[in-house]
RNA sequence: GGCCCGUUCGUCUAGCGGUUAGGACACCGCCCUCUCAAGGCGGAGAUCACGGGUUCGAAUCCCGUACGGGCUACCA
């Protein structure tokens, strides 16, 4: 019989979704659906310092842009709920009463001052470092007097003396072996009667019934102790996967100081969700060493556990950059509208209702943008000449090609040829125009570069023929009377 | 310090004993061309971290070393 596949991602509510975290989440996500499986959303409250309800809402949505749907979690009720760790002390208290029942913990009143003290001893001497077990070795009777006595403890786990090697079975990494030696009787329940990380997590695991633990590189080394609360809860150990880091440009684990680093920033700076879905799958995964463009659905039907990478590896903006521009061209005029709306409205061009009632002018604009942009950020600028009357022009464009030798005569020209263009369209404009460099007896690139500046503002713009065809004929004659004064005055 | 993990073009990776070490981003050149892009074609770029083994044969297996990283909390 196989049991059904669960995994989980847990955040902690304790900052923004970020890059790792989404990459880890997807990389669950990718896997529950590929067993047909469940995914389960769970979030990790437990540090009630720095957890706050707001970065819950923000690390939902994140989750949500990316196309992240789970199964179990917040606001998807499920038969393994409630879903947030603070929610969850019944079963942790549960869980450590019957490790005191089978003797797998011991309480300990050691002071933050005695633990210090052994702990500077260890490091200058000899001994392996973590608690000596000093309380481990109190008699139970003692410890029964000191805690009716009202003395505060917090409750260690008993290491079992001749537990051996502890194996870590991992699909990433292979099988870790790990000496029970060198795990220490550490802390599962704090002096206030709250769990700690590595005691919440597999209770939590545990009663979830997760059968895959795919998580950050940086539990690897806390994933004995995991194992030895499994064993001493008498619970079935998962299968563990654990994900290398993500690193900045400089080698560096990853952190503000590299920029956006928040799934929200990359939002926010016109990254589509597709893009970034596509390059964190990548980013330590491959489908075959060939492909690099793959859908959610692809993604979903393809992944598997063996094919990630054990290295770390470091983000490379440009190449999200570049996916980025893919599937913005990849998309069609209607798609590609639907989604530029929002960053027009954002940066002044109009409403979303004004430029609702544009869509179809809108979709002839989208296809000259879609092709010279990397980020939606980008598109309005592109394109804010095609909006009002009049026009910017920029000093150094004025310089380079409405100063230049014939500019005035240029502008003049066109300003004719236009005004008698009877089908105001990009074939019959270029056809209005084509001919102007040889009647000049110009070169081509200086008359349109002239036009450019005039109509556009810039010397970088999209196409010349098709962008006079987007404006209004008396907008584009106004542009190009007005870039003629402007020539002819210097 | 102890215990773990990692190391293939600048970057992401393919490779799982025999390959001219493949692909993608970035870079360079050419073509296209009204600018910028996009696109097409081509190029440069990896002594597979280093040193020992095993083997007829090693990027691939084993052992060291170096470098990088993680854990070693009543953080997660």
């Amino acid at each position: 019989m196989t049991q059904q596949v669960r995994v989980r991602f847990a955040p902690s509510p304790t900052g923004l979704l970020h890059i790792g975290g989404a990459r880890t989440a997807i990389y669950n996500w990718a896997f529950a659906r590929r067993a047909g499986g469940v995914f389960v959303l769970r979030i990790d409250d437990t540090d009630p310092e720095r957890s706050t309800p707001e970065n819950t809402e923000q690390i939902l949505r994140s989750m949500r842009w990316l196309g992240l749907d789970w199964d179990e979690g917040p606001e998807v009720d499920g038969a393994y709920g409630p879903y947030f760790q603070m929610k969850r002390a019944a079963h942790y208290a549960e869980a450590l009463e019957s490790l005191k029942a089978s003797g797998h913990t011991y309480p300990c009143f050691c002071t933050q001052e005695e633990l210090e003290a052994k702990r500077a001893a260890a490091r200058s001497g000899e001994s392996s470092g973590g608690y000596d077990g000093t309380c481990r070795r109190l008699g139970s009777d003692v410890a029964r007097e000191r805690i009716d006595a009202g003395e505060s403890c917090v409750w260690r786990l008993a290491v079992p003396q001749d537990r051996g090697e502890i194996v870590v079975d991992d699909v990433v990494r292979g099988e870790t072996v790990f000496p029970a030696m060198s795990v220490d009787d550490f802390v599962l329940v704090r002096s206030d009667g709250t769990p700690t990380y590595n005691f919440a997590t597999v209770v939590d695991d545990a009663a979830m019934a997760i059968t895959h633990v795919i998580r950050g590189d940086d539990h690897l080394s806390n994933t004995p102790k995991q194992v030895l609360v499994f064993e001493a809860l008498d619970a079935a150990v998962p299968q563990f996967a654990h994900l290398s880091m993500i690193l900045g440009p400089d080698g560096k684990k990853l952190s503000k100081r590299h920029g956006a680093t928040s799934v929200e920033a990359f939002h926010d700076e016109g990254i589509l969700p597709e893009a970034l879905l596509n390059y964190l799958a990548l980013l330590g995964w491959s489908l075959d060493g060939e492909t690099t463009i793959i859908s959610a659905e692809t993604l979903q039907e393809n992944f598997a556990l063996e094919r990630i990478s054990k290295n770390p590896a470091i983000f490379d903006v440009e190449k999200l950059e570049w996916m980025n521009g893919v599937y913005i061209r990849e998309m069609s005029p209607e798609q590609l509208v639907e989604r530029m709306v929002p960053w027009l409205a954002e940066a002044g061009l109009g409403t979303r209702e004004t430029l609702g009632a544009r869509r179809a002018w809108l979709e002839e604009l989208a296809p000259l943008v879609s092709e010279r942009v990397k980020r939606m950020t980008e598109i309005a600028p592109a394109v804010t000449f095609l909006f009002g009357d009049a026009v910017e022009i920029d000093p150094v464009a004025a310089d380079k090609a409405l100063a230049a030798e014939g500019a005035p005569g240029v502008l003049e020209a066109a300003t004719a040829a236009l005004d008698g263009v009877t089908a105001w369209t990009a074939e019959g404009i270029e056809a209005a125009l084509r001919s102007l460099p040889e009647a000049l007896g110009m070169k081509p690139k200086p008359v349109f570069q002239a036009v450019r500046v005039a109509v556009t503002g810039s010397l970088v713009s999209p196409p010349l023929f098709e962008s006079l065809a987007l404006l209004d004929r008396t907008v584009a004659l106004r542009r190009l009377r007005a870039a003629a004064e402007l020539a002819r005055s210097r």
